[in-house]
DNA sequence: CTGAACACCGATAAGACATCGGTGTTCGGC
DNA sequence: GCCGAACACCGATGTCTTATCGGTGTTCAG
């Protein structure tokens, strides 16, 4: 699971540059997170704007050399398949900006992470809270009492 | 302080894509965030490599045209200074990818910095708690406007 | 008033995404 | 076993962004 983040990861630590994934990239991605694997046709009807399949087929390919996507020949098409979640991509993503901010400076992301949290999405402070208590399951006394 | 970061923040939503910075933009950026509004020139003092004023120029200006950069004349040459904090930065990075990710799934951004957390910066999370302590009084009353 | 320092413009190149048509291969049905 | 449709694959094109620099015009300071 972790794994193949890591390899792409390296992947693009090697090539460095271009973290973000185009539009289409991402909605391709999206509808092979929503639906489940399939086909680039299947993908095209899934897909809101009328793309043609080539186009489809050329951005899942692309995808897939990102390693973003493993396949396999189920007749005579290719069924595509996420290889990250979403949550992984995100992941890969942050690491990528902490990349580029000069690592070892998690700080600022975290801090980042905070303020883009109180500008859009206040909402998910209470899930986060959630979230690292449930991962912190007790162990040290934070001097909280 | 704020202010600045939701303009930018508006400009890129317009624009939509490209959310990253090139490779010396970031480090022009790292430049004028730790040494404080300076000159062109400085700038390409302070810069690694030999690089022509012009392209110093250039991308300064383009850092400009993105507002991440405010500039003044002093004499006859512009002092730029960073009109956003790295970590106003990093929100903005973040919001990026909550746009690129279908937005309201807050969720999958939230889980994706856990992972990378503990993925990457484990010491991290103590910071993560404390400034969510710090920044939540108790039952706060969220007067938003 | 003059010249050096500087900004500004335009050109160029590389790299990425998006898009599609044409060509070749292959599987499935007959 | 053959044929045609369905599909993959290749190459071309267009656009956008960064990176890079030289030349030309402007301007301040001595």
């Amino acid at each position: 699971m972790t794994a193949s983040l890591k390899r792409w990861l390296g992947f693009y630590r090697r090539h460095s540059r271009t973290p973000t994934l185009g539009e289409r990239e991402m909605a391709i991605m999206e509808v092979l997170w929503q639906a489940g694997p399939q086909s680039a046709q299947s993908v095209q009807q899934a897909l809101d704007d009328p793309i043609s399949l080539s186009t489809v087929q050329s951005t899942l390919e692309r995808l897939h050399r990102k390693q973003l996507l493993e396949r396999q020949k189920h007749g005579r098409a290719y069924v595509y398949q996420a290889l990250l979640q979403k949550a992984d991509l995100v992941a890969c993503l942050l690491s990528d900006i902490a990349t580029d901010l000069g690592d070892a400076d998690s700080q600022a992301l975290v801090a980042g992470f905070m303020d883009y949290l109180d500008e859009t999405a206040p909402d998910a402070r209470g899930q986060l809270r959630e979230e690292l208590d449930r991962t912190t399951p007790d162990t040290d006394s934070p001097s909280r009492s």
